[in-house]
DNA sequence: TTAATTTGTCTATTGTTCTAGACAATTAAA
DNA sequence: TTTAATTGTCTAGAACAATAGACAAATTAA
């Protein structure tokens, strides 16, 4: 006999549709549930979690809209959603490269673009003064037509001088650096932390409130050790996971 | 004139009250919000978010609940919670030296442990065949009296036989493998993922639902490469950040 | 064709969250 | 002492979330 699980948590803050939503997508991507890309019926999953069918459909709706279900009235709700992709961060961390194999359809597109002067943390990072020009990159990311992940980064402006032209041709950072003689690049840092979506992202990244984006903060620089490329970059944390080898292994 | 943000979402599944929690609290670790240890009265913080008075009240009740924020009346409320800790990822992970320095109190309790027979995952991280016996500890650590994270590990039971004393006695990992003649290890492979907390992690990290834990799945090797220790670690990610060097930092 | 299974839509009711306003209690400054 | 600023408590109503039940619509199997 199945039992009610007692995961779900009234009077939290999330309505229990966010919850089993959140949760339903989670073993989606372990494969607990729907693993041969049909899920339970609604009252199956309904008795599970203990709500009315009602409540279930609602958190289907949602995983509908993300993009991860799709129900078919008579047949069934099945699966659409794919495996996380594993993104490694290495010492040389290449966007396009580190998820080729896994996903076809790779794109970088250039939402915005501007010159400013390098506020604190930029100008430290650049091994800049405070203030010095810069040149800021909005960019969002593709694979297999879902987006991954939203960066901003920031480059010195006069080394760089049209590094947003390049990119905008290239889509590729490593591409654009190399119009600028900029032949290899090494990843000097980076920071992980992990948090919920903020409107903009939510809505470029395709996610629904609630959401998680990890988020890396990474430091480039030349092969002489001067940085080259300060970025933050938010992943959708359920399609994406991040990959750190050992030393020996890099 | 300060002008309502429109980034609280309404009909989100997740409430406002919940919403604004999850924002000060992020914002009052980069110390953007009471960083000089006083909030702003709950007036302008509603004014800010543009909702009721009652339901920052609310949101402010969480935080006070996780020890973030600490409310007289009277007087305001002001800041309890402290930074992120750094913790490092590198060849030689320990987590006790990686905190060292940033926190006192560090501490790690055993709250279970068990010899079980290797599951698929378990058995391939450590190279051994499926089904072979395999201790389990499970643990959770703190800093500065708070819960940091909650982890689960597998070691080979032939070779660490009473690895589970050993850790109930020197409340160590690094000094349990010494125990076994282990001088030396090193991190393999590390994977990162992000997602909701569980009931039971919620409870052991002390969260409020929604909040969100930082995954860690990593391998550890001796210095003949062979796998001693297979660990999946959740740390709260508003407590903690995982700092990756450069290979050449390493 | 018929029956069983499953998703889709509708109405009504109850509980939780959010808003609105008023006022008390405490602290600090004038 | 008086006043202003701030948090704490209470009440009432509006908006949203969850439950309950009934039945329609589409698909599949008997």
């Amino acid at each position: 006999m199945q039992v009610k699980e007692a995961v779900i948590e009234r009077r939290s803050g999330v309505a229990l549709w966010r919850q089993i939503a959140d949760r339903m997508r989670r073993e989606i991507g372990e494969a607990a549930l729907g693993g041969d890309g049909r899920m339970p019926p609604e009252t199956a999953l309904a008795e599970r979690f203990g709500v009315n069918r009602h409540t279930v459909r609602t958190a289907i709706a949602a995983l509908v809209q993300e993009g991860v279900l799709r129900a078919e009235q008579g047949r069934g709700t099945f699966v659409e959603g794919r495996k996380r992709l594993a993104y490694p961060i290495r010492s040389r961390t290449r966007f396009s490269e580190g998820l080729a194999g896994q996903s076809r359809g790779l794109a970088a597109d250039l939402l915005d673009h501007a010159t400013e002067k390098a506020a604190a943390d930029v100008a430290k990072a650049l091994h800049l003064s405070p203030g010095a020009p810069v040149i800021r990159l909005e960019t969002l990311s593709h694979a297999d037509g879902r987006p991954v992940s939203r960066a901003r980064s920031w480059f010195d402006a006069e080394r760089f001088a049209g590094m947003a032209e390049a990119f905008a041709q290239t889509r590729s950072i490593t591409a654009s650096f190399r119009e600028f003689g900029l032949a290899d690049y090494l990843r000097h840092s980076t920071v992980v932390t992990a948090r919920h979506a903020e409107a903009g992202d939510l809505k470029d990244l395709r996610l629904s409130p609630g959401a998680i984006v990890l988020v890396t903060t990474a430091i480039n620089v030349d092969t002489r050790g001067k940085p080259v490329q300060y970025s933050e970059t938010r992943f959708a944390a359920d399609r994406i996971e991040l990959h750190i080898p050992g030393s020996e292994a890099q």
